[in-house]
DNA sequence: AATATGTCTGTAATCGATTACATTAGTGAT
DNA sequence: ATCACTAATGTAATCGATTACAGACATATT
């Protein structure tokens, strides 16, 4: 049972003091060669590893990023945390993962991972949390520690990293149109989410711009994920009047609906124009494969760690590039083509 | 700007002794109720946090579980990470999630995590370790709080989870021979993977217990993901004699090698069964739905998850239960018939 | 009354690295 | 020879919580 080697064991062995192990470790210029050689041999013959905790506790940083996500289950980023990985990699940052839901459940709260050391700076993927919550941030005073990606605060700025929603949205809808359809449904996401929202008003944007009126009851609510568009796919067929196309806010949504059209029947693309929107991989080994407006997941999470960084290097308070809107990109496959008759 | 509240201020303020404080809060049955109350609202007046870099440097512990996975942006880990979560975070650890790619990548070795105090303990889902780093982990004194989930190392004993690939495998196969297949073919996971090796080894196990031949040029090399069954469905096309059915290592797999048979116009299940394993979300809304054998990703998440506490409490160094199997379903959808003709 | 027992609390050492400040030695200028 | 300056290193305080040990007090026992 060999006890771990601390600091001053490697100080004997080297024959210096502690303070320059840890100078020639941290900053290696300001040693002499001879003294950073002999104290990298004695850190190899000895084994030596720093203590994070005690680090941590003297410079009061964790070299630890909070991922905070709305929902740890869901596929979606799964992408996302890789991007991030390989920025916070490679520059010696951890990654910690939670859940805004079993955060409160436990009784915590977001800052207290501030307060109490465990995290230098957060990228936070849930625009929907709490007011009191939200307020704690913004008054906290890391606030400059904090980036948003994907979702977004609406009456706070923080920075953050998003995809083209509306113009995204607005892109997928007019390609129904130039494919020549006119009856346009669109399932929404999950009320009260900032994505929705953007996506929605995109979707009636597009439809005034060229002139096609709204139809209430082909705007369904959904939740962003699978059986939501299950259930749509049901509400629809029992329509007197069908849409000829469907804009999902998701692609879980638009494989679900696409799978419980084709169970019954209902022919994709042909009866039924369906787009989705996030490109997931198995969209393009869909059946059909599923017409989408591409994000770049990985590009997210990669922009969102090194936003985050630079923020906490600089610390200066002022920000040039607030938001950043990442580009996205038709994906024209299978599940869309012009209406039939 | 606010500074931190430490210790001292709430002992200030409550009236008592640093030692009190602490105990008041990790330990509250041996101070008195008057004290306790009185602390707790010194507690709440000052909004005291603990420092976890001072507890962890003075206890020796992170409260903080790795999780280390061969591929993070592989979403079949998405749900198990949850699963995970909902076990630790009530307890008060936190995750941390690395990649092996990663931790290699940045000369770091995996047994540093404990070393430098930042993980307590570790669930691993990576069966490749290399030789070197297994037997790290394997001569670390750590051993007992480390859980191989999923994947496991053949040559060392570390307790795992894991679901009944052999068993599955084995029944998957089975139901494809009781729906009256005899040609059977088999999209193998990577190459050297223990979980490709025992769906492999049931595959021909099951063929060889009802007297079906092998045909080592339906065997198909793979690796779980996506590509290779689009890659697979290609070859077959282009064969002679082509199998009736095919069990795939992963839904991955199929779900990719049905899309290509569909574009292709071999129909699905007719003149093509497939069945998959894992059972991911989207299984049962592909076109067509996916036969499968369904993994519980929650419970594994969560299993190992306990194991490794439970562990980490009793530190016996001995343990009843060292593999835990968790059971398998055939879940029977729509790409599975019996062959045509 | 003296002693034992138990309950509660306080004092101060401790975890291990970092770093402000002090010290030493070496170089070159005057 | 003295001073100014730089470069390299050492000494010791510090980060903030936990906990071994000791002490104070109340109650029970003989």
């Amino acid at each position: 049972m060999k006890k771990s080697v601390k600091i001053q064991d490697v100080a004997k062995v080297a024959g210096v003091s502690t303070a320059t192990i840890s100078r020639a470790l941290s900053n290696p210029s300001v040693v002499s060669k001879a003294t950073r050689e002999a104290v990298l041999e004695a850190v190899k013959v000895t084994g030596y590893r720093v203590n994070r905790a005690a680090r941590n506790l003297r410079t009061r940083k964790s070299n630890t990023i909070l991922v905070l996500l709305p929902d740890i289950g869901n596929p979606f980023f799964s992408q996302i945390l890789q991007g991030i990985q390989t920025v916070l990699s490679p520059r010696g940052f951890s990654m910690l993962i939670a859940e805004t839901g079993q955060i409160s459940a436990a009784g915590e709260h977001l800052i207290d991972y501030f307060d109490d050391g465990r995290a230098d700076g957060m990228i936070v993927f849930d625009g929907g949390l709490d007011q009191e919550v939200a307020r704690d941030l913004v008054e906290a005073p890391q606030r400059n520690q904090v980036v948003f990606a994907c979702e977004w605060l609406n009456n706070a700025d923080f920075p953050s990293v998003r995809s083209a929603n509306r113009r995204g949205a607005v892109e997928a809808v007019k390609h129904l149109i130039e494919l020549g359809h006119k009856k346009i449904a669109h399932i929404k996401g999950p009320e009260g989410n900032v994505l929705t929202d953007a996506r929605f008003e995109s979707y009636v944007k597009a439809l005034e711009e060229h002139n096609i009126p709204i139809r209430e009851e082909w705007i369904f609510a959904g939740d962003f994920d699978l059986n939501s568009g299950r259930d749509v796919a049901r509400k629809i067929m029992k329509m007197d009047e069908k849409p000829t196309a469907i804009f999902c806010a998701s692609d879980q949504i638009a494989c679900a609906l696409i799978s419980e059209f084709s169970k019954n029947n209902v022919k994709v693309p042909d009866e039924m124009a369906v787009i989705g929107f996030d490109d997931i991989e198995l969209a393009e080994h869909f059946v059909p494969a599923l017409t989408t407006m591409r994000q770049d997941r990985l590009g997210l999470g990669r922009q969102a760690a090194e936003i985050l960084l630079s923020r906490m290097m600089n610390d200066k308070g002022i920000s040039d590039s607030d938001v950043i809107v990442m580009d996205v990109d038709l994906v024209v496959r299978e599940s869309t083509a012009p209406p039939q008759n």
